[in-house]
DNA sequence: GAGAATATCGGGTGAGCGAA
DNA sequence: TTCGCTCACCCGATATTCTC
């Protein structure tokens, strides 16, 4: 007869195979492959014993995750590093990037419950994997947005009637998924997204004028303070000439108006006060 | 003339997917 | 059906140039 013990030999077999679809297999598939690999292996005893024969499936798997994931590491990095060419220039003061997952180191830490979490970090290590399979491919920062986008960056005044046209115009190009109740709680300055303090660079506070400001609040204020001395260069009108204390902050005598806000990020940094 | 493109950031949230 | 997860998008702020 079939001892679990022998069970655990076989899904490693099968999780092992060469022909296994990473993207396909599921507990359940391997428990139908069970019976195909040993006679012994009954239905009637799979079901006899299915909540031992489920939970070293579940072991099973979790201990080839750990085998492979150090693999998969490698590969991802070797393919990430490739992809990297061409944005050599990024440097290392992009401390950034979308984290992609803000919720599940905190999340999974209080999951305590042994079969259960396996079964959920199974379940979101193939539904990762398979996601990553289809999704596009990684852009650097975000995916560039739609062309047919509503009217992008247009100032608050503008927003309110493009509310409007959004409810009539059920039919946009895009179809966007549609945000019933966009996030609005933050508008008495909740602190958080856009509106976050952010401590500035000595330099740039000096500019600025206070040491703490929202990032859109430090553009502005920039830009107040550019047209105050007259640093656009009138040739053109996108590029900064950049006084002395500009020159402090950019290390540059003239910076176009995106490249700007580019190297701005280097000199915002997280309000330790957690505000 | 209107709107898109350009640049950047952090946090919130809906969509979509697969597993249980 | 519910849950957990990732991804994409949105938000504010700015000015200029380009395209339709």
């Amino acid at each position: 007869m079939a001892d679990t013990s022998r069970i655990a030999l076989l899904v490693q077999n099968i999780l092992n195979a060469p022909d296994v679809d990473l993207d396909q297999i599921s507990v359940k598939v391997v428990r139908e492959k069970l019976p195909q690999m040993d006679e012994d292996i009954t239905e009637e005893w799979m079901d006899e014993n299915a909540a031992e024969v489920k939970a070293i499936i579940k072991e099973e798997f979790a201990k080839f995750q750990a085998d492979q994931e150090p693999e998969q590491e490698e590969q991802e990095e070797d393919a990430e590093g490739e992809d990297d060419d061409d944005k050599v220039e990024e440097g290392p003061s992009s401390p950034k990037r979308r984290k992609t997952s803000h919720s599940d180191e905190g999340k999974k830490a209080t999951k305590d419950d042994g079969d259960a979490e396996i079964a959920r970090q199974l379940s979101s290590e193939l539904n990762a994997r398979s996601r990553r399979s289809t999704a596009k491919p990684a852009t650097k920062t975000r995916a560039k947005k739609s062309p047919t986008k509503r009217g992008k960056y247009k100032s608050a005044d503008t927003i309110d009637s493009d509310m409007d046209s959004d409810v009539s115009s059920s039919e946009a190009p895009t179809k966007k998924r549609k945000r019933a109740e966009p996030a609005k709680k933050r508008e008495g300055g909740g602190g958080g997204g856009f509106s976050k303090l952010m401590r500035l660079s000595a330099p740039l506070a000096e500019i600025i004028g206070c040491e703490k400001e929202s990032r859109p609040q430090v553009v502005k204020k920039l830009w107040v303070y550019i047209k105050d001395k007259e640093l656009q260069n009138p040739n053109n009108k996108r590029e900064i000439l950049a006084d002395d204390k500009f020159r402090a902050v950019f290390s540059v005598d003239k910076i176009d108006m995106f490249q700007m806000n580019k190297k701005l990020g280097a000199h915002l940094y997280p309000d330790e006060d957690g505000s």
